[in-house]
DNA sequence: GGAATGACAGATATTGAAATCTGTCAGCTG
DNA sequence: CAGCTGACAGATTTCAATATCTGTCATTCC
């Protein structure tokens, strides 16, 4: 069966919706552009979306836990050896933020205007990270190589500490040189800090 | 002699733009009105600034060695202390920024906006305040209480590991409950870091 | 009857003409 | 004559009319 004939469902307005995000940026992405791409009426896209905001916002947790997904990998792992987890965490982190931004910067850019309107979507993703960092932080104090009060906020103070390393916000200091050594420089300092 | 006789000198012009910024906002604030604040042609003002770019520069680096001069006196006797110095330095940055964003967020906004525009100028300022704390953290070093390979990275780290606390971009998430806590987190993690 | 349509009201965005601003400079003024 | 003015060209901003969009819903279509 042809995929235009094919029923509308919630996941193919959400694929049409990328691509109009993709061509027109997050500005000028309408409801009404979705509903051509798709060949319906605007009416049908709001059968499955109740606002033009609540689809960008499914938009936006499509490909944040996309990027959750990419990691939850390595923090599984990672209970081995907790320190070189910690790192590797860190490193992966910014090494796929940088590499989405530097790829495709208009496409990371209309993901940064998406993640900037759903606070609520963005607070969820963050909490899912730093779950997977909690649970490495936990890992070493267990194996008695870290020492920290509680895991929850030193994984957070981890995060926050990054920031600078995969805040979309600072996107535009990735590309310039040095990045690399100034983020070793922090996750250097962070992990003496975690260990007895 | 009346103050509005008086000669037309830089300093009056960025008074006045001082003013017109801070009743119109970056957007609406024009050379022609600092002019007419003044009560003079705006091709006067053009004699002491060769652009508006130039003028905005001009105030944003006034306003920003205010703040630098502020922190200069913490960093000046932290030596006897570094460790307490490192912290008293860093929550006193916070402090700062945190009372300026709270106490009059408009003009907060406005002086984020021109740092935004004066690249030049800001890193000038980042350049000042890495210095203060690269002065305490080498003060760490030769007292032994610090074990760092180089205070200059040491101190860059800190600097961008608290971002988060001293960021306009960030200003927004200043007023939060529990950030105090998690400045505290951040800060101890570096400061135990930094230790022999 | 469940899904899709298209006309509609109010909100938002686009457009182009008019107004204002930036930066320059020849000339005025004290 | 050093400092200021005001008129000017080109760039930018404002404003109001026009077009498009969002969200709803009575109606149509399998």
């Amino acid at each position: 069966m042809p995929a235009t004939s094919e029923t509308l469902t919630a996941e193919r307005i959400l694929e049409a919706t990328e691509e109009v995000l993709r061509r027109h940026g997050p500005a000028k992405a309408t409801v009404v552009d979705v509903a051509r791409a798709l060949g319906v009426s605007h009416g049908s896209v709001y059968r499955h979306f109740r606002t033009k905001a609540a689809l960008r916002e499914a938009v936006t947790k499509r490909w944040l836990d996309r990027a959750t997904q990419e990691l939850a990998g390595i923090a599984a792992d990672a209970g081995r050896d907790p320190e070189a987890g910690v790192r590797e965490w860190l490193a992966a982190l910014f090494a796929a933020k940088r590499l989405k931004a530097g790829g495709d910067p208009e496409l990371f850019a209309t993901y940064s205007v998406l993640a900037g309107e759903a606070g609520e979507v963005v607070s969820g993703h963050i909490a899912e990270l730093t779950g997977q960092l909690t649970a490495i932080v936990r890992a070493g104090v267990e194996a008695g190589v870290f020492a920290v009060a509680d895991p929850v906020t030193a994984a957070r103070a981890l995060f926050q500490a990054t920031g600078r390393f995969h805040d979309p916000g600072y996107a535009k200091e990735w590309e310039r040189p040095g990045v690399e050594a100034e983020f070793e420089a922090v996750v250097d300092l962070l992990v003496r800090g975690l260990r007895r």
